[in-house]
DNA sequence: GGGGCCCTTTGATCCACGTCAATACTGTTT
DNA sequence: AAACAGTATTGACGTGGATCAAAGGGCCCC
């Protein structure tokens, strides 16, 4: 069937003034004419299949990475084949951070779904940022919020128990879904079990024990990938009545 | 006793430019009217006693601290009272980036010996990294370092067994040791087995465990904090020859 | 719309590390 | 030089989560 509206390539590309995730990305904080200029410097979008890479550990690092649709994983491998899930990425997060150090890639990042990111190559970012300083600051402010997201993951990592990292992993992913407008208490995970294991640390049978767990007990219904919270109360409660 | 030499604050200040710390400090690519630059915002230096906090989680965040002398650890609090160590600093590592996210500081920096750090007014160094790029590249780098470090520690909590995660942890000090022009194999530790095993996630019971394993394996020498690494092959094996 | 494969769940057993406890060492204070 | 407090080591035992195993369910691709 042929469209009888004409689209261009224009058409398609959506600016960042007219992104509804400016809030959460890059522009927060910037005016209209600073929201232009970044703009311009956003050179191209780019889709990503399903399970596909959007960049591998050992690639040079060229551009940050702002997820627009689709949601993403990031890991790193051991040689001997062990890897870690380093985090869950939705829209409106940057991507790539891990490259600046050193130039290049020091992690794997993989679409969860079919997804789609908008390219900042990063020395544009970089010179934008020495003449617009709302931009400049929050940049920053989105590389030390990965910094303080990390310490949080290291913090469930190294003193909590299995029930208190998926409670954790719960309630975190549903403030990040209301963020976006939609549910707080009903949603898709679009990673599996075993994705979730690696990230918390865990083994998938254990993941999924305490998944049952939590629905025996009320505080949850789950249904495979679909999740809806019963008890959100009932989850904070797992995670601070801890006595050490 | 009187001083027969006068001494003023200006000849006790240790410019960047003069400092032993610069090539794994801010100012590492400058060129060195670009490193003055840099002096003049650096205000002052502090000096932390053994036991004593930087700043404190929930502390307004002002500056950051780049490490002229000592060494300090980074940890997080749970309402419960669990801590967690997110790390061990050096001399020429920066400490507070945690802080730029929400203009507070999310985590507690403490000294593990006697220290000093030098101050660096964050809106001052955000305002000079505008001018200098090679500045703003230097901190964009350290900020990203950061992030691929913990990455590092995830991959460590998440995945590695106890002794791994020992070995890791001695290879990594090895390493910063030597390029602060130390011994790579022989040092001294300045934080306790329970600080230890809070940044590995074990308790300091395993901790202990493992240097006494390491010692009859003929790995280490272990001597309370001081460490004599007699195989570093071996260390690095431990870390690689584990079969997934 | 059917077939295959991946994902998930659940049970039984095992083991690495945690817990509890006692003792020894070390550096600091008086 | 003695006394102390914090730190470290070591042993005995318990347990949370890993491992091994099997069956069921759902989703994706053709």
């Amino acid at each position: 069937m042929k469209s009888v509206i004409p689209v261009t390539v224009v058409d398609i590309k959506v600016a960042c003034s007219q992104c509804n995730l400016r809030e959460l990305c890059l522009p927060f904080g910037l005016d209209p004419n600073e929201i232009d200029q970044l703009d311009e410097l956003v050179g191209s979008r780019r889709k990503i299949k399903r399970q596909q890479h959007l960049y591998r550990s050992g690639d040079s690092f060229e551009a940050i990475y702002a997820i627009r649709a689709g949601s993403f994983k990031t890991d790193v491998i051991l040689e001997d084949g062990r890897d870690q899930v380093t985090g869950f990425q939705m829209t409106g997060e940057v991507l790539g951070l891990d490259g600046i150090s050193t130039e290049h890639h020091s992690c794997n990042a993989i679409a969860l779904e079919d997804s789609e990111v908008c390219v900042i190559p990063f020395t544009r970012l970089e010179e934008l940022s020495r003449e617009v300083e709302s931009l400049q600051h929050q940049f920053h402010k989105i590389m030390s919020r990965e910094i303080v997201r990390d310490h949080g993951v290291m913090m469930l990592l190294g003193s909590m128990r299995a029930e208190e990292r998926l409670a954790a992993f719960l309630l975190n992913m549903s403030q990040r879904f209301t963020a976006r407008g939609f549910s707080p208490s009903e949603f898709h995970l679009r990673m599996t079990r075993d994705e979730i294991g690696s990230y918390l640390g865990l083994k998938l049978e254990t993941v999924s024990r305490a998944f049952s767990r939590f629905q025996e007990e009320g505080l949850v219904a789950v249904q495979q990938k679909h999740i809806r919270i019963l008890d959100t109360p009932g989850l904070k409660r797992l995670l601070n009545h801890h006595a050490a």
